[in-house]
DNA sequence: TGTTAGCACTCTATTTAGATGAGTGCTAGG
DNA sequence: CCTAGCACTCATCTAAATAGAGTGCTAACA
């Protein structure tokens, strides 16, 4: 408890919101005056404290349930609180550490890297962590590797030259022989080698546009291959880990909003959108509660922060977790956290 | 509602077990004497339903909350239900184009085969679906790529002759050339080619032992990237659909039951054991309540059935849900499923 | 011997009323 | 500007009363 810690060069005023929101996050029940006073040094009395209380209250920053009850943060009192208030937390030792960690992974696997760091992020803060894995279509074209498995049965294996994998079945409707598939690899590889994957596919219908005779048939198949298999279009896969952790939290009692926000979750959609917003973000960016409003997920924060993969690929990691969450600490672990895993990156490239 | 149609040859005490048990998964409500008498039409008063009803009680297959409450199906009973009474049953036009739609999916990724199985398995049941992907080790070596990135980072994929594919990244301690690379890739194809992968880690250790010279670090190094990569030794990787499906259910009311319950499904470690089990059943397997002992799934029946994937290779599928579910329909549904996946992959091969 | 109407009994769930107490807003005085 | 004092509000807790569902038992009946 660091409560007196409270910056006292900040108005009186700010030191009471702040208070509040600290408190509100620990406690989960409406805050009241006397138990402020007990809990910070503010050397003023309670009746002081309501007035101020009273104040707040007009500015929209905090709320009551009730006549009889303390006071509970407004979404805008949080969102002024982050933006003009808060100071991150000092991770300790014991954070700090655990962080750390991620560098010596053993695992060469993006996706392993990314999910010890959700895990670590979902036992640290009890929240649901969320990590966006870097989109194949950033990358751009090394080489692509043609298998077949039976005689219209081909294994394509796309990989960029940041290192990302992708492979897919593509089956033929006419048998191939092994020169087809080497041909067709051998054709792939030379005209689309060093390309961004973004371009491809314009690339592509270009030259199909002007192909002719055996190469037409070709062509076909290099278009069908790109265009309808995972390569080009990939859906943006979401890493969810602790999820159940959010149950923790009193706030979700209520079986029927919960099961909407776990449907939210395992849908992923809406979450997706909203990291993919914070990919050219400078630092941490918060979404609390109302700012997600139309969505599942208005009753909850999500704190997440763009890592870099390589080159110039990105990602997003976070933490989900009720608007009431300790914001100096999420914000401080996601921001290392996403730190860390670029460091990860970088070092193996 | 079909409550008529209970097979009338049966004994009256079966007839009302299953009376019970069927009313009982509808309502989620302890079944009373009265109640079932204007449900079904068993021709006899409220008073000798009670007197079969303490019967049944004698031998363990329904219970009481309380004494003014209605009966409740134990697990016993309803394990000899199934075992004993139940009859599957047929599906509506509505679910049979749901499972045969299957069939007709456009993905050639066995991945997103299982996964539109589940999802629709999970939607049918209102149960949480869960399906166990083919284990690699399970297959034989068709061949191996090895793509470099840089000079000490290697993609290695392997292909299998059932076409399961895997991927991962092997970086080297020492800088190795392009030629050392498919020097390397040679190696390794002409060695394992057509070997169960269960034999290649005992092969490979065999002639690491008698190799000398240049030939040893070529071996140093496939043994490496096929031991510690994640060829040899893949967890078992499951899918889960629509597990916030389960909170429906008035069961789960209870938050702290429910998180312990969400986040063993997180950890999938006592689901996939369970599934593992029955890799090598004939059909449909239920494991019912008081038979998941010890685990966090005590509440839950699990129904799942194998799927022969390619070859011999086998998977499961099946549906997660409270124990008091609908076992008829439940049943028919996995079974059927499970039987439409395997032809998906069969009608590939 | 099996079936059933009748009835006392039990126990949960619901309702009602009252007491408790936390926390506020206001006022008046320092 | 601060604060002690106090009336007021309203959620929460407690206890008691009530209602009702469903049983088990008994005695009569077919």
């Amino acid at each position: 408890m660091d409560n007196m810690a409270i910056n006292p060069s900040k108005s009186r005023s700010h030191r009471i919101l702040e208070a509040i929101i600290l408190s509100y996050a620990e406690e989960g029940i409406p805050i009241g005056s006397e138990f402020l006073c007990e809990e910070y040094e503010f050397d003023v009395s309670p009746a002081t404290v309501r007035n101020v209380m009273a104040e707040l209250e007009t500015q929209g920053l905090i709320t009551h349930p009730h006549t009889s009850a303390g006071r509970v943060p407004t979404d805008m009192g949080y969102r002024y609180y982050v933006d003009i208030l808060m100071q991150r937390k000092r991770l300790n030792p014991d954070e700090e550490e655990q962080v750390e960690n991620l560098g010596r992974a053993k695992s060469e696997d993006p996706l392993d890297v990314l999910e010890q760091a959700a895990h670590a992020l979902s036992e640290m803060t009890q929240g649901a962590a969320v990590a966006l894995v870097p989109h194949l279509a950033q990358g751009s074209f090394l080489s692509m590797k043609l298998i077949p498995i039976g005689e219209k049965q081909i294994v394509a294996v796309l990989i960029t030259a940041e290192g990302m994998v992708k492979h897919a079945n593509y089956s033929t409707d006419r048998p191939m022989t092994p020169e087809d598939v080497s041909g067709l690899e051998a054709f792939l590889n030379k005209e689309l080698s060093g390309m961004p994957l973004a371009n491809v596919s314009a690339y592509l219908n270009e030259l199909a546009a002007n192909a002719s005779g055996a190469d037409a048939e070709k062509m076909r198949h290099a278009v069908e291959l790109l265009q309808q298999g995972p390569f080009l279009h990939e859906d943006a896969t979401l890493i969810l880990e602790g999820a159940s952790n959010v149950l923790q939290a009193p706030e979700f009692r209520d079986i029927e909003r919960t099961r909407r926000l776990l449907s939210a979750l395992e849908s992923k959609e809406e979450l997706v959108q909203i990291l993919l917003r914070d990919l050219n973000a400078e630092d941490v960016k918060l979404h609390i509660g109302f700012e997600n409003k139309g969505t599942s997920l208005q009753d909850c924060t999500i704190a997440a922060a763009p890592y870099r993969f390589r080159w110039g690929i990105t990602g997003a990691i976070g933490v989900l977790g009720p608007t009431r969450m300790n914001y100096p600490k999420v914000t401080s672990l996601v921001g290392r956290m996403a730190q860390a895993v670029t460091r990860a990156f970088q070092e193996r490239e």
